[in-house]
DNA sequence: ACACCTCGGTTCAATGAACGAATCTACGCT
DNA sequence: AGCGTAGATTCGTTCATTGAACCGAGGTGT
């Protein structure tokens, strides 16, 4: 059929961002990595979080998990269930969210001031636009950066659970639910 | 006839990344601003260069004139011609480029090496990962980033006009042609 | 004057991806 | 058996992208 089957690829770019955008670049997949990063890992979760059709967010999450950019790996056996963690790749991409988040926030803000704040867990400070902590001097990684509303943040827009958990402070990378029986123990602070 | 009127835009999300993404998240769109970094600045430029269908460039270039990122002015008159130039708001973007094109140079690199290579002009050192000068200790603006190919480069993949020309080294943000008449008084290295 | 070229678009039919509702499977619970 | 939940797959409709053709303004060559 001869077909000339191009369609989602930027092939004829020699350049890294290029490659780069053919993965991360289609709809929806950063947000899921966004998710990731706030502690989401079940597929129901990505999913009434953010209003995606079920076969995109299947194919997104197979896609990331064939990059290495999040790891599947089973939490139970008895009705066999499996989560979607990010993966040491997967966290290097918090220079790139945070950094648009800021951008985001700055020139496409609301009106209340920023959306969500992200503070250094260890003493309490704001992180400043290139996410480091400008009290201890240093780039924060998201393992030790804690997440909560701010005072623009849309009450009353979303109300599924995974919203819902997320209008407590808590830590990047850490699960939203206790559904996870261990492994835990490894650093996430990478 | 109650359209559901939905499609591109991730109104149900209370974020100001998904908010940024409305915006840079299409098909096309980070890599247009990638060559106005580069110092493209022409509609024909761009066109030879992403390989774009031409009514897609028309549409992101008015959408990014539209947002601030990209302002349009002219520089000659006699056949009207102008031309796409990043405004500040564009250039803060460089934070997310970089970083960006980073990671896909570690993880989706050619074997040769990197495709391109991103130096601080002042002292000729190598860019770190977070787009700091190594020698001078020193986040670097984008205007003071001298860019040349790296060993990964695959010359011969592309001989249009753009290509030819970034071949040579220069600083990112400098029109890759001298067709504008004047105007580069004003500080680049925002 | 006339043909022809370039630049910066717009129009349009065909294709392909996203959407959202319905369906399916595996498993547990009562 | 009947019901519920999690994690998908299937499928018809809608929407965006693609690429070729066309268009108009403004040179340039003869």
């Amino acid at each position: 059929m001869l077909t000339v089957a191009l369609g989602k690829d930027y092939r004829r770019q020699d350049c890294s961002l290029a490659k780069a955008l053919e993965l991360l670049g289609e709809r929806w997949t950063l947000l899921v990595v966004r998710d990731a990063f706030l502690g989401v890992r079940r597929y129901r979760d990505f999913l009434v979080h953010l209003d995606i059709p079920r076969a995109v967010l299947a194919e997104r999450l197979q896609t990331l998990t064939g990059a290495g950019v999040l790891e599947r790996r089973r939490y139970q056996d008895s009705p066999p269930r499996d989560e979607y963690v990010l993966t040491a790749r997967g966290r290097e991409l918090w220079t790139v969210l945070y950094p648009l988040t800021r951008w985001g926030e700055r020139h496409l803000g609301s009106p209340g001031g920023p959306r969500r704040i992200y503070a250094h867990a260890s003493c309490g400070t704001e992180l400043d636009d290139a996410g480091a902590c400008p009290a201890c001097g240093c780039a924060v990684p998201p393992g030790d950066v804690e997440t909560r509303p701010g005072p623009g943040a849309d009450v009353g827009l979303r109300d599924d659970p995974v919203s819902q958990a997320l209008r407590r402070p808590h830590r990047l990378l850490e699960p939203l639910f206790g559904q996870s029986i261990a492994a835990e123990n490894v650093s996430l602070s990478g």
